[in-house]
DNA sequence: TTGATCACCGAAACCGGTTTCGGTTAGCGT
DNA sequence: ACGCTAACCGAAACCGGTTTCGGTGATCAA
């Protein structure tokens, strides 16, 4: 349908092959022909169809972001920001940006790896591994270039970019800490998810390096959504010890928290403080507004991007790793521990305001 | 790199077209060849070249999706939620999906021209058009199949989906007008988006059938975000009789509208009432929870995906064209009039509670 | 004037598939 | 035994580009 290259090599009483070297700088062509070519070409709105190019130059120019499927859940809220990135960065090469639906179920690895065979894609962008993530076995095993969003058990070995769980929830714990906080809970995500695994394991080291209460039930596993982060804070408020501060790891998860507050008649911030993560913009207009540990997420799509670019190109995984900090925004959900609280058993001695 | 269908057809004995004819189920290949080829096929992880193929069979088997791309702005919530849609019913078809920023400035039009030349893709879907939107004049010069997703001007000729906006804002209205509003202002988006249009005419039309007031400074336009929202709320209720209903554009610019008027020392929806548009998830953590009309967004991807793939296969684009409704989504913002308003020279009977 | 050199372009192979066309073989009836 | 047909597969053209290789004409020095 589009005008081809035959149409443009006859039009102009030359032959493809000249064409193509003219339209493609080649010194052999003279600039006169070159000029005479490209004008053609622009004035008759003659574009390579990429199909034939690519067959020809044996590279697919396109890169695949594969989308997290959690079945029954939304798409997390960074997907949208995340592509506007990447898909920045590959504009500037001309390369393609595919989206594909690929779980971790046999099926979805299934069509991956009929993905990466049909030699559609030369390169994966992959978001919130879990634990031991079949994908990232099967990229490595057909040897298809990618770069991870987050990070696995094992992932010295491949390109990934992060931002630092561990380090957020050992801060936060911190910040609590030195508020006065003793008694502090953690509301979890599915630890089959790498993000929360880590996020929890920075949560336990923040509740050692601050020397707080450890108690098995102030860890909740829960939905990774806001019903999840109520239902845990519900079970939290109701224990005989109920502790003074949550940590969530996610906002949405504490946005459920800040409702189970709100139910029971306490104002977040002042009885009960609350810390999320991830930093979404919505965070501010909460009841009240969200302390959160936020997370860089501005440069990621384009980071990958230029990480994944870099694999292609032929450069070692494993000198492309990055990995970012979350900072802490101070909103209204964190404050020092109620005066009045319960004294139990346990020995507490309020050291702030 | 991958196994070619040569290295298949010699390991077999066979010819590259009888392994080809065999693995598309051609008659004239016994029904023991083809098991033998396909048995082969899979065993050694056969999967045809897509550029070759595609090049061959003379359609790029890929859609495109055209990301909204406001400078400075963020991306919309729908997005993501779309694509995962677009996805799956592209997947049931082995298409590919691409994704691509374009907004309407000369040089991202140039690109899309580019991009339909160049053969990559047999279809487009659009969000968020302009009122005059470069990109679908384009797309109708060079032909190219598209659906919209959302409305223009002129939308008579091509396929597309939206939701009434129009109907949406009368009905939000009429609602305020039954609980006992009868000064209400409307938050406006950037009227250039036709969508910003609909929703306007709509709120017209519902003060217009309710015989409200009507004054040209209860109608403010302002950026698209909560910022715009939160400045054009402070506008009117600065106003010397200012209303005593916001209907707003968007959810997130009911959000600012919130804030706004928190900052008074007033609560939306006793002293002023607040009705947002889209039904954001988070709305409902709002403070207070944010009444809104909810569109119904969840099939909006699969639905364009169909209608999309119906026009590529060639049907009138007229015939495609689907217009949801909106619901509204009672939460904690709206409510009757405060009884303490300020009366001026109007006179103005309280009906409700 | 002639032979060598260089600039420039045409011809053709190739990328990896699909599809048309034609030829071989087997099976059948007579 | 022979011809005919149907079943089955090989050969080759084609999709639209890229790239190698070789040939022509002009240019230059001797």
């Amino acid at each position: 349908m589009a005008v081809t290259q035959r149409a443009l090599a006859t039009h102009l009483g030359l032959t493809v092959g000249t064409v193509s070297r003219a339209l493609n700088g080649y010194p052999d062509i003279s600039e006169a022909t070159q000029a005479r070519v490209r004008e053609a070409a622009d004035r008759l709105g003659y574009r390579a169809n990429q199909n034939a190019r690519r067959l020809s130059i044996g590279t697919p120019e396109t890169v695949c972001y594969l989308m997290p499927r959690q079945t029954g859940a939304h798409v997390p809220p960074f997907v949208a920001e995340l592509l506007a990135g990447l898909s920045d960065t590959l504009a500037e090469r001309n390369w393609d940006l595919l989206v594909a639906q690929v779980g971790v179920s046999e099926d979805d690895v299934d069509t991956l790896a009929k993905l990466i065979r049909s030699d559609r894609i030369a390169g994966v962008v992959l978001s919130r591994p879990l634990k031991h993530d079949p994908r990232i076995a099967l990229l490595m095993e057909l040897n298809c270039p990618f770069v991870v969003h987050g990070r696995t058990a094992a992932s010295d070995a491949y390109a990934w970019f992060d931002v630092d769980g561990h380090d957020a929830f050992a801060a936060a714990v911190t910040h609590l800490a030195t508020l006065g906080h003793r008694r502090i809970a953690m509301i979890s995500a599915p630890l089959e998810n790498e993000f929360a695994q880590q996020r929890l394991d920075g949560f336990r080291h923040g509740v050692r390096v601050n020397a707080l209460e450890t108690r098995a039930d102030y860890v909740q596993q829960a939905e990774f959504s806001d019903a999840g982060g109520q239902a845990a804070s519900e079970m939290l408020l109701d224990l005989p010890v109920p502790p003074t501060a949550f940590v969530c790891a996610s906002d949405e998860m504490a946005l459920g928290a800040l409702a189970a507050i709100r139910a029971r008649g306490l104002v977040p911030g002042r009885d009960v403080s609350v810390i999320g993560y991830d930093g979404v913009h919505f965070g501010v207009h909460a009841n009240p507004p969200l302390t959160t540990m936020a997370q860089p997420q501005a440069g990621a799509g384009r980071r990958l991007g230029d990480m994944l670019l870099s694999v292609i190109d032929g450069a070692d995984p494993r000198t492309q790793q990055e990995l970012q900090r979350a900072h802490l925004v101070r909103r209204k959900t964190d404050g020092p521990p109620p005066k009045s609280v319960a004294m139990t058993d346990v020995s507490v001695r309020e050291e702030t305001t």
